[in-house]
DNA sequence: ACCTGACCTCGTCT
DNA sequence: AAGACGAGGTCAG
């Protein structure tokens, strides 16, 4: 049978390199969203808490038509057809900005461990058919942990910024509500204002949990494809990626692909992943 | 404005 | 089996 766009494949899109703390336990994936368990069947694909997991997996989104835009660019259609399944998502924002501080200058199994680490320490501990899960921490919590703590998570000099983007969130200067509310730039602007966060890790906590589609992470996995499938078309203007080349490519990438480049960045970064055997989970 | 180096930790790889 | 290496970046000079 053939498989349609319509489809969404659970185990694709939970390893695309969207979330740290998903679970297979027999037919079921259990994920830990700031301070729910999703529980999705592989199978059947029903979900037991409608509301939450299908916000989560975004099936308000019109895929129809975001695929007949995405399908334009040859290369995303060529990691489209190869992963038609993958959906992005619409995360817990406070844990999708302590994740991906986290997930700094690190690699995937060190950012997995430090996480589960944070939510075994502050998170509430929670039982789903038998099986014993912690929830995110509560901003409130880590932002009056000592520092000690939470390098005890051994997330390293990051504990740092760990405990400030907690404390600007608990201190209202970052407020998740206003910044879905804002436009993509604006909310930008703000997130980099916080200790640990540039350019890279605000756009990753814009598309994943923000809803904002245009925002198109530029990681050295997506520095790469850009280089290897369109040559000089994004070629950076300086040798460092600059707060400036940044943004240069930025523009460019949204011009090329569309207002749906979020998207386009997640199947390409599947690809280039898959290429190189890179595992998620 | 651009460039360089330092940076905690720990899972992998020799 | 111990030791080096380096990873989805960010910040300070």
């Amino acid at each position: 049978m053939k498989r349609t766009f319509q489809e969404i494949n659970i185990e694709d899109t939970i390893n695309s390199g969207q979330v740290f703390l998903w679970e297979k336990k027999g037919d079921e994936w259990y994920g830990i969203d700031g301070e729910n368990v999703l529980v999705i069947d592989e199978k059947t694909r029903k979900f037991r808490k409608k509301n939450a997991e299908f916000i989560f997996f975004r099936q308000n989104d019109n895929f129809e038509e975001i695929y007949s835009c995405l399908k334009k660019d040859k290369i995303v259609k060529k990691a489209l057809d190869a992963f038609p399944g993958i959906r992005l998502l619409q995360q817990d924002p406070f844990q999708c900005y302590i994740s991906f501080i986290v997930s700094s200058n690190s690699n995937i199994p060190n950012i997995k461990t430090r996480l589960q680490n944070l939510c075994r320490k502050f998170g509430e501990k929670k039982i789903i058919n038998s099986n014993e899960f912690f929830l995110f921490p509560k901003s409130s919590i880590i932002s009056n942990a000592p520092i000690s703590k939470i390098l005890d998570c051994g997330v390293g000099y990051r504990a740092k910024a760990i405990k400030e983007a907690s404390v600007a969130v608990t201190d209202g200067k970052i407020d998740f509500d206003n910044l879905k509310n804002m436009s993509y730039y604006d909310a930008k602007r703000e997130l980099v204002k916080v200790f640990g966060i540039g350019n890279k890790v605000a756009d990753c906590i814009l598309l994943f949990s923000l809803d904002k589609l245009e925002a198109f992470p530029l990681d050295r996995w997506m520095l790469r494809v850009l280089q290897k499938y369109y040559s000089k078309k994004f070629e950076p203007s300086s040798k460092t990626i600059t707060d400036k080349t940044y943004e240069d490519i930025h523009q460019k990438v949204v011009e090329h692909f569309g207002k749906y480049a979020g998207y386009s960045q997640q199947f390409l970064f599947k690809m280039e992943r898959e290429l190189n055997n890179k595992k998620w989970l």
